[in-house]
DNA sequence: TATAATTACTTTCAATATGCAAGTAAAAAA
DNA sequence: TTTTTTACTTGCATATTGAAAGTAATTATA
């Protein structure tokens, strides 16, 4: 696949280049909620992205060194999808982006533990789930 | 315009059925930028937006109220669009987008005054250019 | 061991969105 | 009075999306 084009040197344009699009950005919540996902985790989340659509993305994320791609143990059919460091480092704005959405969005639900916990205090939570995401091993569950 | 379609009841999910595009922040961007910004001014900017897409994305923003079209003075012409308070609130997250790109993404200019003092001080600059954008006046320049 | 079921995609195709270029109408400037 | 500016709108070719069905390589089951 090739390299995204950027319309300008500009870093929230360029960003917005990579995961400026209605998915991208679910996938990485996803593993951002469950550190390690295969496949068909994704096709069951509550929005329910299309297959074909799933590959694109996930493809264009590797791609771009958001996520990677490593072997299911035991298995060679199944793969598993982690964050990247790179990717890693977008939960500050994945977490101001459901703040915003939970605070100004009528009938989101922002009463998730999660949201509550990085409410109560957001550097804290922060640190935690991030140093917890590049750690090594857990991958399945 | 119609209002917009909700996948599911998440937060992320639901703040990218509003502005996930790679438009539409780039509009949220420069009234962070500029305050205050006229039709013309936004086909001005590096990254070219099409006058069609423009026109459909300030309808759309102005729908989900996240910016407000004001009268220009002495000139019935002009149109000044300006961050609604909702709009504002979407700038913690931009600026988490502005830095993530800064610093992962290859050949963006992370160097501007702007991301230099965000990067000095940020709960400083939020203060300060949050409170900016939410006063009145000064809309033009 | 033969068969069925999983899993991770790929393909097809209709519908929608994008983007370039040109057009328009009202108001402002010359 | 004519020209220019401004803010859009329209037409049309191309690209993307999304629902549904298909496929190939395992893995589980009888």
């Amino acid at each position: 696949m090739k390299a995204t084009e950027m319309r300008s040197d500009c870093p929230i344009s360029s960003s917005l280049d990579i995961f400026g699009d209605k998915w991208s950005l679910l996938i990485v919540r996803d593993l951002m909620l469950h550190k390690s996902r295969t496949y068909g985790d994704f096709t069951k989340s509550a929005e329910k992205i299309a297959t074909n659509i799933l590959a694109n993305r996930l493809q264009l994320l590797e791609d771009n060194g958001m996520i990677i791609k490593l072997p299911y143990p035991g298995n060679k059919v199944k793969g598993l999808y982690r964050l990247s460091p790179k990717g890693v480092d977008l939960i500050p704005a994945l977490i101001e982006i459901a703040l915003w959405g939970g605070k100004n969005i009528p009938d989101t639900d922002d009463s998730s533990p999660f949201l509550q916990e990085v409410k109560r205090n957001k550097t804290k939570f922060l640190k935690k789930i991030m140093d917890n995401l590049l750690e090594e091993g857990t991958n399945i569950g």
